[in-house]
DNA sequence: AGGACCAGTCACGTAACTGTCACATCGGGC
DNA sequence: GCCCGATGTGACAGTTACGTGACTGGTCCT
C-alpha cells in the first residue's frame, strides 16, 4: 500500500509547516496550498487521499471549498478534515453539514490530528471511496472496472487490468517480477517469472494506440516501473 | 432541503437518548425503536432516511433486521449504519456483507457518528429520491412495478425485475455474482453463483426486442455492470 | 387435478484468457 | 566489433469463464 497523500490548505506558513512536518514523520506524503484557488488546482491534478482545510482562508472560506468539491463528481469522495480556531458548537455543526468528515479545533495536539486522520482514512476505504486513479489522462475507475483515456475506452484482460491497477496505485516505484507475482497474481500461485514479461507486453500493447506504453518502463536487471517521467 | 429523518434501533435507553440528543442538535429529526418488531413497523410507515441499528437486540439481531429490509423492494434502499460493541474484524465484515453501509464500534464519539451519518447520506443521495428510474428510454416505475420503453411494456419475472431495479439504481458499477446474490436475492439465501448468469440471461432476453440488452454488460472475471456506455 | 409461471440447477459449446516456449532483439562490457 | 545475459515478441495449447437451452420441481391459481 502506497503512502497516503494529504493536502494541507492553510494560509499561515508556520502552522502549515508544523503540520506538514508531523505528517511526513508519520509517513504521509504531504503537499501544501495557501489558498483555495491553488488548493483546487492541486486537488484536480494530484487527487490527494485526504484534505486538511483551514476554516479561515484569504480568498474563500474552507467550508465553501468543501461544498464546491462535493458538488463535482470526481472530487466528491475525497474526505476532508476542517481545522478551526472557533469553538462554538454552531460552527462545528456547520462544518459537518457542509460535507467535512471531521473537524479539529485549534489548538490541537499532533497526536489528536493523526488519530483523526487515520480514522477518516479508514472510514473512506470500505465505502469504496475514491477508487478512481488518473495519471496523464489515463483513467482507471475500479468501481466500474473501466480504463479509459479521455473519450475512448481501453479493453484489458483481467490480469492486465489488475497489473495496471497495481501500477497506477504504486507509481514511481520499481517492482521485481517476483514482487509483481506476489501482489498482482497473489502469493499462493506459482508461475514462471517470465510470465510477467508477457503480461507487461500485453499491457503495453493495449496502451500503444494511445501512446501511453511509455508509462510502463523496464528497469533492466530489476523489474518494471510505472512512471510519468521518462526514463 | 428538509431535515433528514433518522431511526435509532437500540434497546438501551441511555444510549438511545444520548444519540438522539446529539442528532437532534445537529438538525436531524429522530425517532426511536427498542426492538426489531417496532422498528419494522416504523420503517414501513414513516420511511426514515437512515437507520442506526444496534448489533444486539432483544428479539432479532440487527444484522438480520438489515437483511430482511434488503429483501423487500420498498425498504432495500434505506441506508443503514450498524452500531456494534464487538471489535472483531469478522463481525465487521459480516455487518457490511449483510447490507449495512457502514458500522461504528462502541464506544464512539458523537462526532464520529455524525461524520459517518453525513458520509452515508451523501453517498445515498443520488440513488434515492423518486421511485421511477429512467435510463436510455428504459423506464422502471417502482410504485406500479412496471418496466416500459416508450409505448411498450416489458414483461419481467420477479427476480428479473429486482435485478433490473438494482442495476438501474446502481449504474456504472461492477457487481460480483456474490454481491448480486446478497443484494438482489437477499443475504441469507443460498443459491449457486451461476444462477445469477441465468437470470442475467433472462433479463437480457427480455430487453432484446428493444435492443437494450447492451445495457447489461459482462465484466469477465469480475461480474456484471449496468451501463449506458459501451464496453 | 391440471395448467401457468417461475426459480434453480445442470450440461454442453464457445470464446477469451493464461502460462509457457522458442526465437528475436537489445544493451553493456570488453 | 563480439559475446552473453536480459528482455521483447509471436505463437500455441490447456484451461477457465461465460452463454445458453433444457429439465425439474415448487407454488399459486382456477
Amino acid at each position: 500500500m502506497t503512502a497516503k497523500r494529504i493536502l494541507i490548505v492553510e494560509d499561515e506558513k508556520a502552522i502549515r509547516d508544523m503540520i506538514a512536518f508531523g505528517l511526513r514523520r508519520a509517513g504521509y506524503e504531504v503537499s501544501e496550498a495557501e489558498d483555495c484557488r491553488s488548493a483546487r488546482a492541486q486537488i484536480v491534478d494530484s487527487r490527494p487521499d485526504l484534505l486538511l482545510i483551514d476554516w479561515m482562508l484569504p480568498d474563500m472560506s474552507g467550508l465553501e471549498l468543501i461544498r464546491t468539491l462535493r458538488r463535482a463528481k470526481d472530487t466528491e469522495e475525497i474526505p476532508a478534515i476542517m481545522l478551526t480556531a472557533k469553538v462554538e458548537e454552531q460552527d462545528k455543526i456547520g462544518g459537518l453539514d457542509g460535507g467535512a468528515d471531521d473537524y479539529v479545533t485549534k489548538p490541537f495536539s499532533p497526536r489528536e490530528l493523526l488519530a483523526r486522520i487515520q480514522a477518516v482514512l479508514r472510514r473512506a476505504a470500505p465505502a469504496g471511496g475514491s477508487d478512481v486513479v488518473e495519471v496523464e489522462g489515463l483513467k482507471l475507475d475500479d468501481s466500474s472496472h473501466r480504463v479509459s483515456t479521455g473519450e475512448r475506452e481501453i479493453a484489458l484482460g483481467p490480469t492486465e487490468y489488475r497489473l495496471l491497477h497495481f501500477f497506477m496505485t504504486h507509481p514511481e516505484r520499481v517492482f521485481s517480477r517476483g514482487q509483481l507475482l506476489d501482489r498482482v497474481w497473489g502469493g499462493s500461485t506459482y508461475v514462471e517469472e517470465r510470465t510477467v514479461d508477457v503480461h507487461i507486453r500485453r499491457l503495453r500493447k493495449a496502451l500503444e494506440p494511445f501512446s501511453l506504453e511509455r508509462l510502463v518502463q523496464t528497469v533492466r536487471g530489476s523489474g518494471y516501473r510505472f512512471s510519468t517521467r521518462e526514463s
